[in-house]
DNA sequence: CGCGGCCTTGACGCTTCTCAACCTAAGTGG
DNA sequence: CCACTTAGGTTGAGAAGCGTCAAGGCCGCG
């Protein structure tokens, strides 16, 4: 683990979609929370660490010192009730934050799943600005808004009972994740392991295995490697998440 | 539905443990967020309403006129793909916030569980009292960390396996609530159906009477009606949740 | 008294888990 | 450069648990 203070071409930023402001489809601002200013007061406070893939960056029960903000890479939070099995709550992205907490401890591990990038912003600091900041309070609270609906889809994932069901509403969420980050490519990348999905979606390894391997020969989905993959038959892939096939999938449009 | 407005013997009012202040295990104050003067100035743009049993209180995909804060009774809150299928993504108490919404559009359709009363608050209003008042917005702040680890908990159950040990984590849950609002009665009161224990862990409705059954004759729990339970074998209830019940539970060792 | 929710119980089939062997890819040292 | 090693992934067979369907009980309400 490296760390360093100073210039980056990089500021603290942080993505949501905005719970209450109707939809602005084509803003080219993407939904970045942080003004210039803030993500230059928030630059102040915080450090730039770095961590190598498959590193461990907080472990669940720690006493908190810092909230993190990626900023590029790809983390998974993990809980368990035991120190056996571990139960993936989440897994974050560029613009995400992490470093939830009850009473001052951390409430997950958190491990790299890449290489990654992130900013430390202490809490001592950061409660400072949080106490006398509203707009910065405003920005955190539509963040915390965004990722409460995102645990509530994870939910709803794994209320499914079909592990193709699952695995197809996992693929759409990666989708959309990298819709936000990348250009349109309409292949989907899977930087975690199989055994990360497994632990996400609440499935065991072989049946992720073989789910992939039933879409693969239904021509659903093609894979380019293990890691790369693409939607070959779109309607199929949706007709997946569509459950309770019995009827009505007319195109209704929502969101 | 009713409406009114006026003076009552309750203030708006929210709790949570808060994310980074260290256990105070002896606060009287149950971690009541809002000072009396925030609850003044939030009594002052809320208007109080009541739903009966069942009533709906909003649907999904409405647009967005308020947030709700639950002064007495139960609500659930259901997402759903198809008109027909509704997972429950959360039941909710008093002290509780709802109204959770993306792009001005609520995210969940919203039930009275029990009859409710609840304090509207308007977004319109709530949004000049949240770019203005930061203490209000680090309340928030907290409850909505507090609310994004219940979802998580909730992740952590749907993810178990077995519906023994999903049972005994929802019980569990509702345990946390009532420990909290009334005084310590170790009878659980369950207010919602069995269908919504189904809805909410994820599993069929006949799979909640049966793992009640079970628990039931191995005499873990005690139903003393059909709403309302006892811990008979706090040991065993315990082990479900300390997960791999399967083969894990050797009946040699109790310790 | 009988209707209609809500819940329980039973029988059967199916998906997934478990266990275990095998395979593949990547990293290590000779 | 190649054999070895290890973590990660695939595949197969059997068993277990849950979902589904359907029938029947409980209870409140008109």
């Amino acid at each position: 683990m490296q760390k360093k203070n100073g210039t980056t071409p990089h500021r603290p930023s942080i993505y949501a979609l905005d719970p209450w402001t109707p939809g602005k489809p084509n803003d080219q601002r993407r939904y970045q929370l942080l003004s210039p200013e803030e993500q230059m007061r928030l630059a102040t406070i915080a450090s730039i660490m770095r961590f190598r893939k498959g590193e461990l960056i907080y472990r669940q029960g720690d006493e908190v010192k810092a909230v993190f903000n990626i900023v590029t890479g790809v983390v998974k939070a993990c809980q368990g009730v035991g120190p056996t099995d571990e139960h993936i709550a989440a897994f974050l992205y560029p613009q995400d934050l992490f470093g939830l907490s009850e009473e001052g401890r951390y409430v997950c591990s958190v491990r790299a799943v890449t290489s990654v990038t992130v900013y430390a912003l202490p809490i001592s600091a950061l409660r400072r600005h949080l106490s006398s900041d509203a707009q910065l309070d405003y920005n955190v609270v539509v963040k915390l808004c965004h990722e409460l609906r995102e645990a509530q889809r994870h939910a709803l994932l794994l209320a499914q009972r079909h592990a193709l069901t699952r695995i197809a509403m996992f693929l759409q969420l990666q989708e959309q994740h990298q819709s936000i980050l990348d250009e349109a490519s309409d292949e989907i990348y899977l930087p975690m392991t199989r055994s990360d999905i497994a632990d996400f979606i609440g499935i065991s390894l072989p049946a992720v295995s073989r789910a992939f391997r039933e879409l693969t020969t239904r021509h659903v989905v093609k894979f380019v490697d293990r890691q790369h993959l693409l939607i070959a038959d779109r309607p199929a892939f949706d007709a997946l998440t569509r459950n309770l096939p019995s009827r009505g999938q007319l195109a209704a449009n929502e969101a």
